[in-house]
DNA sequence: CATGAATGAGTATTCATTCAT
DNA sequence: CATGAATGAATACTCATTCAT
């Protein structure tokens, strides 16, 4: 019964770990199915392309990631900790996700696009609520700045200061600058705190 | 000058449009060739391979880029203001920049990804020479806050904050992780500095 | 009868349908046995492979197709009626037919082929039958032109006129063009016969 | 210079002479490229895919196979001999050609089966204006029985005593049959005028 | 008997690179 | 130098057939 699952599951994560490594058009289907001692034709009989099967291993490694992440944080107490953590786990997953990311940006048909864009808003917008969260819990203690709890001050620690790939999913660059030039102040403005000498 | 040198500037200008278009591996030939309405034997005069073609498109990339960086900020005066333009002027070449990057990354053949590591290096270098002339300003003018002067704060800062493309190089990925360890704690005091109310 | 026996008439309809539709090598087993609402694996319990079911399927039509006819015929009294529901009645059939025939000649091995043939001339040794009582019915009352009464004249017409669908299970096209020159001036004769004036 | 033109021919060629084999599903582009001893990737020099090579083939079949005939028939006299020869001449052609026809309407996507029938009625027009030349000959000698003198009697001569292919591009079988229905009292009247005993 | 997962040979197409002219 | 035809290895995907359960 659960022998089906599991061996989709075998592929997913062949196909995860090459993917990751060598990126989306590099890795071929003859590699997944060596990889992972099957016959080619199997894969098919679990996952109708390679698109789906790329947009199959995002989708689970960014729940997984989303999990670990949540978990984490929850299980810890202050303000300081908390976003502590929020900034710390994430890097290394966006750092393996990004290149694929990236590229598959390059390599997907547009349908493909779409979804992958898509599905990446919503794991965005699970992180800027966990992201709220923690910053109402700094604010609501009053160790927060106050002029920097503008509305969209998540969406810019998000992008910024966390690598947030998000940034990447970019389709239409010219917007995307756009959005630079308006959140650009708010950077220098907490770096510039962050560096110079206070009193 | 001399018409040969008139064709490889034309094939390279093409080459590098089409590359930061649509990546290395999704750029062919042909249309390099089509694009510079000449034979496509004729790339292969100029340059020996579709790879160092791309070396030598980023290569002119960076340079064009680093110029304009360095007039730009040498024309400033304040401490205040040549930092926000270090950190300003080269967020939209590297978000153009960053995925063809990372795409050669995993389509070039290891001499080449040697190759590419050292010409950033290099790159990075001069980048931090450039940061670390700004940040002696500041700090001679007794604006910095002294507890960050250590040794590696240029490297964070150029990493971190000015999503220095540097960091997507990393081959191995394991030494990456390291590093990032050791700069966490300087990037959480810089940003809880930046947002924490202060007094 | 037996369940055994119904389930294989059931794959069999299902196939013919299919395979009259979509032609023999643009039907897949998956499709059939989808269709079927049955497992893939099941239909190799009833039939050894596709072109075995594709011959069970030919034969059942031919079958079928030759009983309706037959009925039709006896059913009428008139020598011209006769030969008008002779020449009526198949034409849809051959049509239908016609296209997989053709592709199934170009797609089967030469052993299926030999067979395929060879069922072929039963039906139209059958035909040919059915074509001469009605001829000879024609010529007792004196309706029939007599220079017509050749020996071969049964073949011309079954061939030529009613669209037999016989000639194109022609496989050594040589002597397939021998038949042609032979047969030739009778078809003139009889189409020049139909047009030209009287008297 | 003609060296692409020839190579091009017999490309085309060889094709013409598989596809006409062996249909055209049945028919490899590694056969083609095999039996022309040049490698796969070359006729992709000359067709942009295997459709297009298939079409190519059948247009240059069908022009070849035009001019022969009304080249053949301009040298003729008499209304008999010329059609005679428009009977005769074209036998070989349809028998060669409908196989392929037949097949690659079940086989090829939609945009190519437009064109082949805009291509095939094109071709179809052509014969009708030739045979029009030739029973207006006939007319004009006063030959011709005059109650088969209607308009669309060319068409059904064409397409039923002369096998013309185009009969076999129906794609909506449905209009199809109307028109055999329409026909079909022509079809028969000829055929009995022709066999019936005068006077 | 029924199932459907596994197989792997086969197919069209792409593209970096070579080389004769 | 310039050309562009020729090459062939590589790739995603299909499908008839087998076989363990």
């Amino acid at each position: 019964m659960s022998n089906a699952q599991e061996k989709r599951q075998l592929i997913l994560d062949t196909a995860t770990k090459l993917f990751s490594k060598y990126g989306f058009s590099k890795t071929s289907l003859d590699e997944i199915a060596a990889a992972t001692q099957i016959a080619k034709g199997t894969v098919y009989n679990y996952f109708p392309n390679k698109e789906e099967l790329f947009m199959a291993a995002v989708e689970q490694k960014n729940n997984e990631f989303f999990n670990i992440l949540y978990r984490h944080i929850a299980a810890l107490d202050s303000f300081e900790a908390k976003l502590h953590a929020f900034v710390q786990v994430p890097i290394k997953t966006a750092y393996e996700n990004m290149p694929i990311m990236l590229e598959s940006l390059r390599s997907m048909p547009f349908q493909y696009l779409k979804r992958l864009c898509e599905y990446r808003q919503n794991y965005r917008y699970r992180m800027l609520s966990l992201l709220k969260e923690i910053l109402d819990l700094g604010r609501n203690q009053g160790l927060l700045n106050e002029d920097l709890a503008s509305d969209n001050f998540c969406e810019v620690v998000l992008d910024w200061f966390l690598l947030g790939d998000s940034n990447f999913m970019v389709v239409d660059i010219e917007k995307f600058l756009e959005r630079i030039e308006r959140d650009h102040e708010m950077i220098i403005k907490v770096f510039l705190h962050g560096i110079l000498k206070r009193g």
